[in-house]
DNA sequence: GCGAATTAGTTACAATTGTAACCATACTTA
DNA sequence: TAAGTATGGTTACAATTGTAACTAATTCGC
């Protein structure tokens, strides 16, 4: 990507977090806005429901493990669908902690006429590319997924060779972190 | 990607635009938690810094058209960089309505002192391809950015064979949109 | 040259989201 | 079995972010 750049110079249009963000931002707007306002569902929402149609009876901590999203985004986003009467909990008998969350036939409703929109929705965006582009895109986007988040991938973050390091500078830091 | 997939079912891991989110997010994250800790400085604010870096005397509005950000968001990342003595604005003689923005000298060391970082955490990621696979992301982000982007690029969004449209449900619709 | 539409940029408010604190239940182990 | 710890899930609060409305300056059309 950059690396063809000068080490101290940074063409943002050529850093690669940053076009990730901007492409993956402007699919999830567009698809966002289209399934959103047709039925009233968030993202998050939409990923619950996608994770409970394929695998009724989960529980929210094990929506949580399949989403990528963290526990408070799914108890929020359950909420939500369970207030819409998309969503059904039942409490199980064992853990009273734990509850099986599973689609009602109102959601399941949902879901079915997302899904084929959600599937025309990429193909056509795929048709940008050829079918050996589409593979490569594939197995990239699958190498860099299991690098970031193997266990040892800290050695992404790990401590960095930038020289100027005298001052420590910034004791009021703490900022946030989504995109880039 | 779910080309292969039966048209009624969707897997969310093999789905591109969940994917794409996923993947943005956690680069992202990483990225934003090391220089905005170490800079006190949000991903908004790097990007403004980024670009004026490099064409110093752009107006916001010139920001906006090269970040995908929206006029809003850079309007406050100039506030808070300007309020952190990172960046100078002057008013133009011409129209009085346009500003020049362009970094101080502390604004140009905080970049500089990033811009290493960045160019080497990229750098890190990359090593889990190959440089065949690096060139063929590069191309396909390329391809896929160009035709999201493209005028004609609303072939994306149009009309939807989703044979179940019966009633039209959800009056009170206009969730949001970012992720997938 | 004057009113209508545009453009640059900011402000205000509502909706989302993240972080941390918090119950309640279950497990561990001494 | 009681204290301590871990887990499932929710609530509360602060920080971000999006949308719309708004001010000020400029340009366009006539």
């Amino acid at each position: 990507m950059n690396s063809s750049q000068r080490q101290d110079q940074l063409e943002l249009e050529r850093f690669l977090p940053y076009r990730l963000s901007v492409l993956a931002n402007t699919v999830s707007a567009a698809i966002a806005s289209a399934y959103s306002e047709r039925h009233d569902l968030s993202i998050p929402e939409w990923r619950v429901m996608a994770v409970l149609a394929r695998e009724p009876g989960l529980s929210a901590a094990e929506v949580t493990l399949r989403t990528a999203m963290d526990k408070v985004a799914v108890s929020r986003a359950v909420a939500r669908l369970l207030a819409g009467g998309r969503l059904r909990r039942r409490r199980t008998s064992h853990d009273r902690r734990r509850s099986s969350l599973e689609l009602t036939a109102s959601g399941r409703d949902v879901y079915r006429r997302i899904v084929p929109w959600a599937l025309e929705y990429e193909r056509r965006l795929l048709t940008a590319l050829s079918p050996a582009e589409t593979t490569a895109l594939d197995a990239a986007l699958r190498k860099l997924m299991d690098f970031t988040k193997a266990p040892d991938g800290d050695q992404l973050s790990a401590g960095v060779p930038s020289r100027p390091r005298r001052s420590m500078r910034s004791p009021n830091a703490g900022r946030r972190g989504q995109e880039v």
